[in-house]
RNA sequence: GGGUCGUUAGCUCAGGGGUAGAGCAUCUGACUUUUAAUCAGAGGGUCGGAGGUUCGAAUCCUCCACGACCCA
């Protein structure tokens, strides 16, 4: 069998991954093994970078003998002499070394060296004449040999679908991508310090569900063999949650991921990431602070400041936040007046006139699914500033609480938008069991009794007063960084299977 | 689900009926402080897949796969 045979790869057979074979059994008749166990660094390279810039003079060498290690991204041979970057999880830093320095055998080992290939080095660390800090190689180490060529050094990796499929090569060539990936690490840091730092609780509540409740979303089906029957993934953590504050449970929070069973679009993922918070005592007062206090930090936090500029606009995150109730929204928005006096037949007319395309079912429809229908149509994409958008319709807000005025018909429920993009839904929770039946009986037509018969019960044991907040990690990132699909926020988007 | 656009060398991209192209990367040679190093030379392709039209298809047509954007 030839070596060409004994290696082949089906996906990716090419000439230059044969070269690198060649090269790796090259290495290995002169003792070097190109996959070691492990190297001691004494520094990360921004660290070298850190102790070192401004320390030395342009020419000059420091004493200390360093030992550093990562990615070779690039390589620059000039016969005897040769520089060569470095990237590790911190930075960049740039190599030196010389026939001198290595001795003739040596430095052949590390000319034949490929962009891509992890290095140990050792050396100390100066200044180059155009005034680069270096490290001057003395010794080197092989840690891992790569078959592929990277991307192209000066336009990184542009191929969307491969920036997806081989995230580990968009995050090697495009710094932008690890940026926003850090900056989601962040955010969630943040989120869950604030929250801790208030006592709140972070748990965990069932991820495959006998049903899926605590939102309108197709779920996905699952099959559990040993309990012969079907779970249910998840759409939302809403009504666990619940049960755990009449638990007793007064501060808890859920941070994790939620499968809706619905198209792929640039603001859908099949899972996504929220997280949900209730605090018992509190209403949707309560909620927006809490809300705004996280998200202003949080952005701070994610990507350093709290005024990014996306799309030539500066999102003022930090300003007071407008708050408008739906109601006034969409009655500025559309010009019509009194809105809360209209009939549902008289605004499916008013959008008949304006030739839009109804959400439903005209019999089907009633006023709540209109309001909102209008203010999906007219406002919610102009909502650039953070915004509180307040005062839901009841109909469209089945597990929110009326409001307190006792107007019947609304709810003390809101929507936060950043950037354009709904981020945030909160309210003062339902807690009157009776009504809370009632409208799970209208909302479902029936099929919602069996369907949440176990939140129901443990909500007649009593819930107290509680505020509820979810905000979607995903959509909140992509308005502080200004990301324009869901799938640059998210390491590994959904995507259909290839071949 | 519908519409539009895209898929050409490892990467970034030209080429839109007449021998498959460039830059970077790779390989060979020169060069002991370069940094998109430079200079000289070489190799590298199932033009996403399958059919069709044509003397001749990367190019035109049909279907399929995958992706992007818009709409639902």
């Amino acid at each position: 069998m030839s070596s060409e045979e004994e290696h082949a790869s089906p996906e990716d057979s090419n000439v230059l991954r044969e070269e690198r074979i060649e090269k790796l059994a090259e290495l290995r008749e002169k003792g070097l093994e190109p996959y070691p166990h492990s190297y001691d660094r004494t520094h990360e390279l921004t660290k070298v970078i850190e102790q070192h810039e401004g320390e030395i003079e342009e020419g000059e060498e420091a004493e200390e003998v360093v030992r550093v290690a990562g990615r070779i991204i690039g390589f620059r041979d000039m016969g005897k002499a040769c520089f060569f970057d470095l990237k590790d999880g911190t930075g960049e830093l740039q190599g030196y070394t010389n026939i001198d320095l290595l001795g003739e055998e040596d430095y052949g080992v590390l000319k034949d060296l490929d962009v891509g290939d992890f290095l140990g080095l050792e050396g100390v660390v100066f200044v180059t004449h155009r005034g680069e800090l270096s490290i001057k190689v003395r010794d080197f180490t092989l840690l891992s040999k790569s078959l592929h060529p990277l991307p192209e050094k000066w336009h990184g990796l542009q191929d969307v679908e491969k920036r997806y499929r081989q995230r580990y090569l968009d995050l090697i060539s495009n710094e932008a991508t690890r940026e926003i990936f850090v900056a989601r690490s962040k955010l969630i840091s943040s989120f869950r310090n604030t929250l801790d730092e208030k006592g709140f609780l972070e748990v965990e509540t069932p991820l495959m569900q006998p049903a899926a409740g605590g939102a309108t979303a197709e779920p996905f089906v699952t099959y559990h063999n040993a309990l012969d029957q079907e779970l249910y993934l998840r759409i939302a953590p809403e009504l666990y949650l619940k049960r755990l504050v009449i638990g007793g449970m007064e501060k808890v929070y859920e941070l994790g991921k939620n499968f809706r069973n619905e198209g792929v679009s640039t603001k859908h993922n099949p899972e996504f990431t929220t997280i949900e918070i209730y605090q018992a005592y509190a209403d949707y007062e309560d909620a927006m602070d809490l809300t705004e206090e996280l998200i202003i930090q949080g952005t701070r936090e994610a990507i350093g400041t709290e005024e990014p500029e996306i799309e030539g606009r500066v999102l003022e995150i930090s300003s007071p936040w407008d708050r408008v109730s739906m109601v006034s929204a969409v009655e500025e928005a559309t010009g019509m007046s009194n809105l809360k006096e209209r009939s549902t037949s008289d605004l499916i007319e008013f959008a008949r006139e304006k030739n839009l395309e109804l959400p439903e079912k005209e019999s089907e429809l009633t006023w709540g699914e209109m309001v909102e229908f209008f203010f999906e149509e007219y406002v919610e994409e102009d909502l650039f500033q953070p915004t509180f958008v307040t005062d839901f319709p009841t109909d469209v807000s089945p597990l929110a609480k009326t409001k307190r005025d006792g107007d019947k018909d609304l709810t003390e429920r809101f929507e936060v938008f950043v950037g354009g993009i709904e981020v945030g839904n909160a309210f003062t929770e339902l807690n009157d069991p009776l009504e809370q039946r009632e409208r799970f009986r209208n909302k479902l037509e029936g099929e919602g009794e069996k369907k949440d018969e176990e939140f129901l019960k443990a909500l007649e044991y009593g819930m107290p007063p509680t505020a509820g907040i979810g905000i979607g990690l995903d959509r909140l990132l992509m308005a502080i960084t200004g990301a324009d699909s869901i799938r640059e926020v998210i390491l590994f988007p959904a995507l259909r299977r290839k071949e």
